[in-house]
DNA sequence: TGACGTCAAGATCCG
DNA sequence: CGGATCTTGACGTCA
């Protein structure tokens, strides 16, 4: 089983995607956002390539207007290669990438317009797929689209224009059920007239049900994926139970997956996770699929340890001895005591115990200079005169000064 | 007409 | 001036 997550990172990574809008789309900045955003790709690539993901979904903003004619550079030709730098980096490790266009991309709409568009946005991102060198087990995700009042003809329209697109385009669509209007059995279907692999998203599912067991549909998805499609693909993803009906969840409970996993699927699968924390959840279940070794938790736990000694010191101490039995495994527990902890509220007392313990990486060798920075911040933060985000700035940038890779991996800055 | 879901940009406000 | 906090946005469908 591989797993991955979807278009950006939550956390340690330094740059983000940029966007550009309508006022200020001019072909200076096109060039200078898409440069970052090459760079963005290739960054996350490394990452995952270091933490062992193996899917990863590339988000539709990577190229601002990218489908549209106001975009009027020849931006694949203009970064060729670059993007052929990072499709060595993605061939050569075997991670599967995807994208999937967004909800205004709609391939079933009666409006002539909208048809075109959409058409223009699968150009677009067949493109960006191509120019990465990948194959046709690299996917373009799609939903079926609207009723319009009349399933029937709404499911005839979308075969017909699928029917119509390109080869390249038709190779690489594949489609999924949403929570609102196309059940996994109304997606079964339209794939048994056009041929089409299905993704079996299961919160969508549970939303959005037709009857029938995940384990049914998931195998009579699988028999839509011919070999040149590569492994069949499933979204996987938690209800927030604080959130409306079909809201992703924050993190990944590895129990509640352990359960589902349990359901015995047939062949191989690769679960593409929707969850707001993104590759934190990745990993999280990543090394409960993939791994059973404890230096797999110690790592995470060196990047974790200092968010849980601010939000709650009893389980920071309940984790440590958890770690303490090098011959077993107790990810689930491990796990649980870490999301359990960043829920919680901290106390000023606790996030001072914890800023203590990472200053005590400098307390000998800052500046003068520095520690009267330190003393100063911390003298106001103890009077409730500022938050302790600028304290973690200021640690952050002391952490990158000396090359203490122990803080610079840390999640205590970034989350 | 707003909700849908999402996050960066841009705007505004505050000390 | 820098940081924190808001509002807006290229695109569509549905109630």
């Amino acid at each position: 089983m591989r797993i991955g997550y979807a278009c950006l990172t939550y956390g340690n990574i330094t740059s983000n995607f940029k966007t550009i809008t309508k006022k200020t789309l001019t072909v200076e900045n096109l060039l200078k956002v898409i440069d970052h955003n090459l760079n963005a790709l290739e960054e996350i690539i490394d990452y995952n390539i270091e933490n062992n993901l193996d899917l990863f979904r590339i988000t539709s903003d990577l190229i601002p207007f990218g489908s549209s004619s106001l975009n009027v550079i020849e931006w694949d030709k203009i970064f060729g290669e670059r993007f052929h730098d990072i499709s060595l980096k993605i061939l050569d490790s075997g991670i599967r990438v995807s994208m999937h266009p967004g909800q205004y991309s709609v391939l079933n709409s009666p409006r002539e317009e909208v048809l075109t568009n959409t058409i223009d946005d699968l150009k677009y991102h067949e493109k960006v797929l191509n120019l990465l060198g990948t194959d046709n087990s690299s996917k373009i995700v799609l939903h079926i689209g609207g009723v319009y009042g009349d399933k029937k003809s709404s499911i005839d329209r979308f075969i017909e224009n699928y029917n119509k697109l390109e080869n390249a385009i038709m190779d690489r669509v594949i489609i999924e059920n949403d929570d609102k209007s196309y059940t996994i059995e109304d997606v079964m279907h339209i794939s048994s007239k056009a041929g089409i692999p299905v993704v079996f998203d299961n919160l969508h599912h549970k939303v959005n049900n037709c009857g029938g067991s995940d384990l049914l549909w998931i195998d009579e998805a699988r028999k839509t994926w011919l070999k040149e499609d590569g492994v069949q693909k499933i979204h996987y993803s938690q209800q927030d139970t604080k959130k409306s009906k079909g809201a992703h969840s924050f993190t990944i409970d590895l129990g509640e997956f352990k359960e589902y996993m349990h359901l015995n699927f047939r062949g191989s699968l690769d679960v593409m996770l929707e969850v707001k924390d993104k590759n934190l959840s990745a990993i999280k279940v990543s090394n409960f699929v993939r791994s059973s070794n404890i230096n797999k938790l110690e790592v995470e736990w060196s990047r974790y340890k200092y968010n849980i000694l601010e939000k709650s010191p009893k389980n920071y101490n309940s984790i440590r001895q958890l770690l303490k039995a090098k011959e077993q495994y107790p990810i689930i527990e491990f796990y649980n005591l870490i999301d359990i902890s960043l829920s919680l509220e901290s106390t000023i007392g606790n996030q001072i115990n914890a800023i203590e313990h990472v200053w005590g990486y400098f307390k000998d060798i800052a500046t003068e200079e520095e520690k009267k920075k330190y003393f100063g911040l911390i003298a106001k933060f103890k009077e409730g005169r500022n938050t302790s985000n600028g304290i973690k700035k200021f640690l952050k940038e002391l952490a990158f000064k000396y090359e203490r890779d122990y803080l610079m991996n840390s999640y205590y800055f970034s989350i």
